[in-house]
DNA sequence: GTATTTGTACGAAATAAATCGTAGATAAAA
DNA sequence: TTTTATCTACGATTTATTTCGTACAAATAC
């Protein structure tokens, strides 16, 4: 299995993937204007954090033109579970509840998302585990 | 305000309060015990740690005896809830749906988690803020 | 053609986090 | 009392992460 191997992406690496799944295959260069949208970020520091990802299989680039051009090599929700994985046991123990707990109670949340969640709710509760198999959800 | 400049815990320090917070005032000795069960932790580092933590004030100590105690300084539910956000930033861009949904789908909730999920739902729905205040809750 | 801009590579410094060793004090055991 | 165990303090090392400067190549502007 080659996906439990890739190293779990750092906060700034992160960033960088929001970026890349956001807005697809883009170059240092835009990839950095999006960084600076937030905070100030040197052009090599993001750089050079696209050069560790690539060595990490973070992420892949085309060096076809001068100008590389970089994508992500890890999917969105599954980076996200993952993640989601290690957070849940650090901060909330291990319990996945007290984290939806919090995360709903702390947040108003709208009618429309209420509702979504009332319908996963209840998928998961019919117990159809095979609505569709493989992939992860396409919710939300 | 004084919430809000207490430093973000690392996950060892994540790692320490959460004993502290679930047996209450302890010695570096049980501290390090209770870690070690999960990885191997020398002495003298759970004993820094705690050193660390007493400066950056998320813990404090009664020094009274020989053997310090030490007690978690802030709480759990807030500290969780800090976190949290920083989470929801990083990892889901900012939506704590899509981490809700995520955290949901992605493993099996039994038939009473759904259940206080449901309770909770409504309650936000109800708008009635006040069902259990004060004291944290007893889930899961 | 020369200067300027834009790009990659990469070493190295700055920062943060975790780990550990050793010294010295006190307490407990022998 | 002497030895052994336990405890705190704290410097130093290791490892991870982030940031940046400099060199140099290629493209673009003048």
């Amino acid at each position: 299995m080659s996906k439990a191997s890739l190293p779990k992406p750092t906060e700034s690496e992160l960033e960088i993937l929001q970026v890349l799944w956001q807005h697809g295959p883009s170059t240092v260069r835009f990839v950095n204007d999006e960084l600076s949208r937030k905070r100030d970020v040197g052009y090599t520091t993001t750089l050079k954090l696209l050069q560790l990802m690539l060595d990490k299989g973070l992420v892949l680039r085309d060096d076809d033109s001068r100008t590389h051009v970089y994508r992500a090599a890890v999917r969105e929700e599954e980076t996200q579970s993952q993640l989601l994985d290690r957070f849940v046991e650090a901060a909330f123990g291990g319990s996945a509840m007290k984290l939806v707990m919090q995360a709903l109670g702390n947040r108003r949340t709208s009618k429309e998302e209420l509702r979504q969640i009332r319908t996963l709710l209840n998928e998961i509760e019919e117990d159809k585990p095979e609505t569709e198999k493989g992939g992860p959800n396409e919710l939300a």
